[in-house]
DNA sequence: AGCTAAATCACCCTTTCGGGTGAAGGATTT
DNA sequence: AAATCCTTCACCCGAAAGGGTGATTTAGCT
């Protein structure tokens, strides 16, 4: 941002000096007022073009695969850090066991995170855990 | 775009024309032509960033929560349109059981369905077909 | 030290899913 | 007419998931 505008005024400074060296040097030639201001107006409206994307393009990048963990939500819902490990895990298409052996928990374990999970999210069914998740950003 | 490019003619000859109206008006005070050149490229700079922001604002809408179903990838997969309907349903949570009554059909035919799904797709899960459904744009 | 929440595991039972096979009717294509 | 695909349905069986209850251990807080 700085940087956009300390090189903006360079740049105009730069050229301001450049017109007065021509008007200097080729003072024979009567270059009309008209043509100096379109030069200038053509220039920096690329300028401007340049420096209005420059400070927006960022915003383009940010849009899209950007994942703000809700925090908020999570601690309303008083989920606690296993239990969304576990939610994260599911949503990922692990089935119980697969996510017991990857926590090396027993099943049983998972059966009970699950459960009360869903208690906590109001759903009855894994799938809807996920798209609740989801919708709730707990989960990316 | 075109109207773009003839605003900024008309806004370019009006400003000369009114640079014109102050040369002769206000003779008595030399405004310098750094003056000049400066008022000018602030200006035209302001166009440029309008002009800039405006050709690409489109782009930054576009991104978002827009959904184009990827047609090609459902007809190499060979999944009928009764299949995509069930997964569509799968990815909102319900049930084999809920599926079946809301397409008012046997629970038997949802599950044929949703297992010629899990082959197309190379899943065994319905919450793995679910994930990769939503990764091939398969369903929103 | 005592309380509380989290994490762990177990056992029970029911429902839902998933896999396999078979088959009938309809539409489309060859 | 035959072949092919889609849709529908049925039955069986085993695995996975869900629901309920209870219990133990550990960690953090007061």
């Amino acid at each position: 941002m700085k940087r956009t505008v300390i090189l903006y005024g360079l740049a105009l400074a730069v050229f301001v000096f450049a017109l007065k060296l021509l008007e200097y040097r080729l003072i024979i030639r009567d270059l009309s007022v008209e043509f100096y201001v379109g030069a200038v107006a053509l220039i920096f409206t690329c300028v401007g073009i340049w420096a209005g994307l420059k400070l927006t393009r960022k915003r383009v990048v940010m849009i899209g695969p950007e994942f703000i963990l809700n925090e908020t939500e999570l601690y309303r819902l008083g989920i606690s850090k296993r239990e969304h490990e576990v939610l994260g895990l599911m949503a990922q298409g692990f089935s119980n066991q697969q996510i017991a052996d990857k926590l090396f928990v027993s099943l049983n374990t998972i059966k009970t995170h699950s459960s009360n999970l869903f208690l906590k999210l109001e759903v009855n069914r894994r799938t809807q855990a996920i798209k609740k998740a989801k919708e709730l950003r707990l989960i990316p």
